[in-house]
RNA sequence: GGAGCGUUGGUCAAGGGGUUAAGACACCUCCCUUUCACGGAGGAAUCACGGGUUCGAUUCCCGUACGCUCUACCA
């Protein structure tokens, strides 16, 4: 490649960014920095009527919790600046008018209600080269007659001047060679009322005047793409528009179609990267970050979801994915999206992730319970010790919360009815034997509570669900001989004594 | 309706003219573990359908079906 990669995600500021949004902007990511490139971040705001508090800061602290730090944004600058379209309003007119002037575009007088009246009354009514000399603009006025329209400042759109006949084709780097015919596509707007650019207008303005080398989006926009074609050979010439690639959709886990927030919402998994409330509904939608994923998984979830290096490697980090990813490996058909798999990755990833850099979000999760921790160094050993039983990061609270806490209910039912007099001296003794014993340490535990059992003839086995119960209050956690050495000699002792108060009430 | 794009097990997918059609998730069975996980062993697909091309097609070509996306002064 000739020129330096210049990529950029473009998104409206209009909610929370979703699975798919995510995904593009990883992909973007991942090529640019594949070839030492940069990725630009540019926020489409041109429709000021979608405008919604919040998610643009919310999209930054997105790509923050993902890793994916643009190098030109609103929030970073760069010699590119403005990089919110809003605040270039006045640089796409002066492209609208050249069109004007070639003969690309044209002045549109038609009223949106009058639109709208046409649609009704013509079945698939388009703006096209069928009907639009049976409507108001400056094909079909006379130049006097579109002259006294703006001069009285009778509002007006631009539209495109799509050819009747021609072949628009383009290379997409997933899809190959993609043909259109100009006639299917509509004369859309690229100048609106309000003076703002359509996207169709702004994302080749910009992508031009940033110069951006290559082009990713959603495959929703592969039937707009010969508008953008054609302006970019109208503006700026074939030989400098970048390369496209149309990347397939994420798909909803049943049924098809794209996924969206309901369907998360239905099947109760998260949709978008992170909380999100909408401003004006209240609406809320949890994120995949409060839903206890890791950064690290999450976007190797999102990676592998459609893209793979053509190895068994599932697992990647953002290093490894930089280094391997390419866009023709790319897939053509859209992914439905698996909860399960998802939680799979972030397990893997839970275990494979050194404790250390655990233990702050964790810390934060037991914190919000409630749960003080002031001895780092056993945290730590807790954590180490049951990571490999949680899949999201709030599992560590119901895996290990025993080991700082008290249980907060003991399964009493479960110990009861095989609770004996038997068993009841031999937890006394047990008693007696820990207080004494001098190394606190889980085998030393093991070995004297095995013998001590010969000694009173029960199977060990009998005595473990109860010692079990007495310790974590439920049947489950690591091995208990684990949890008494971590826990300590006095609080193993007193829990056992609580629990025997209780089964013989 | 039109245009474009797509279609390998339930899901993600590798592969690509001749293979026992990888692997992962989920599911089932078993082993390990006197809990639950982790770990280990095993189980299931003829590649949407129909025509070609070919000695031979899941793989190439053409149709059909099905699905999706778009069809706004939204992106």
């Amino acid at each position: 490649m000739d020129k330096k990669v210049r990529v950029r995600f473009a998104p409206s500021p209009t909610g929370g960014l979703h699975l798919g949004g995510v995904r593009t902007v990883l992909f973007n990511y991942l090529f640019a920095k594949h070839f030492g490139g940069d990725f630009i971040l540019r926020i489409e705001d041109t429709d000021q009527t979608r405008f919604v508090e919040g998610a643009e800061d919310y999209i930054f602290e997105c790509l923050k919790w993902c890793g994916l730090t643009p190098d030109e944004s609103p929030l970073h600058g760069g010699p590119y600046a403005p990089y919110r379209q809003s605040e270039r309003k006045e640089i796409y007119r002066q492209y609208a008018e050249q069109l004007l002037k070639d003969g690309h575009a044209y002045y549109a007088f038609d009223t949106p209600e009058e639109l709208d009246a046409k649609r009704k009354e013509i079945p698939n009514f388009q703006y096209n080269h069928q009907h639009r000399l049976a409507l108001r603009n400056s094909v079909s006025l006379t130049e006097t007659e579109t002259a006294k329209l703006l001069e009285k400042n009778v509002p007006y759109v631009i539209r495109i001047k799509m050819p009747d006949n021609e072949e628009v084709r383009f290379t997409d780097m997933i899809r190959g060679e993609v043909n259109f015919h100009s006639s299917q596509t509509d004369d859309k707007v690229l100048l609106k009322a309000d003076g703002m650019p359509t996207y169709h207008l702004a994302v080749v303005v910009d992508d031009y005047l940033m110069k951006i080398t290559h082009a990713f989006r959603g495959e929703e926009w592969l039937p707009s793409a010969p508008v953008h074609v054609l302006l970019w050979k109208y503006l700026f010439g074939l030989e400098n528009m970048p390369h496209w690639a149309h990347l397939p959709l994420i798909l909803k886990p049943d049924g098809n179609g794209k996924l969206s927030k309901r369907d998360g919402d239905r099947l109760g998994f998260p949709v978008f990267a992170m909380n999100w409330t909408d401003p004006r509904t209240n609406d809320f939608a949890q994120g995949f970050r409060e839903r206890g994923f890791l950064p690290e998984a999450f976007v190797n979830m999102l990676a592998v979801l459609g893209w793979n290096d053509g190895s068994e490697q599932e697992i990647f980090t953002m290093t490894e994915l930089i280094q391997k990813f390419s866009m023709d490996r790319v897939h053509k058909g859209g992914a439905k999206f698996d909860y399960e798999k998802a939680k799979w990755f972030n397990h893997e990833w839970i275990k494979r992730l050194p404790v250390s850099s655990l233990l702050l979000p964790v810390k934060r999760l037991f914190e919000e319970q409630g749960i003080a921790i002031d001895d780092e160094e056993m945290f730590a050993k807790v954590l180490e010790l049951v990571k490999d039983r949680c899949t999201l990061l709030p599992d560590f609270v119901q895996q290990a919360s025993f080991f700082f806490k008290l249980p907060e209910t003991i399964d009493i039912a479960s110990i009861k009815p095989k609770w004996d007099d038997k068993k009841n001296q031999f937890f006394m003794e047990l008693i007696r034997a820990y207080e004494l014993t001098t190394l606190w340490q889980h085998d030393e535990l093991e070995k004297e509570l095995k013998e001590m059992a010969a000694a009173h003839q029960i199977k060990s086995g009998e005595l473990m669900a109860p010692f079990r119960i007495m310790l974590v209050g439920g049947k489950f956690g690591p091995g208990v001989f684990d949890i008494a050495e971590i826990i300590g000699r006095e609080e193993t002792i007193a829990r056992i004594k609580h629990t025997l108060q209780l089964v013989n009430l």
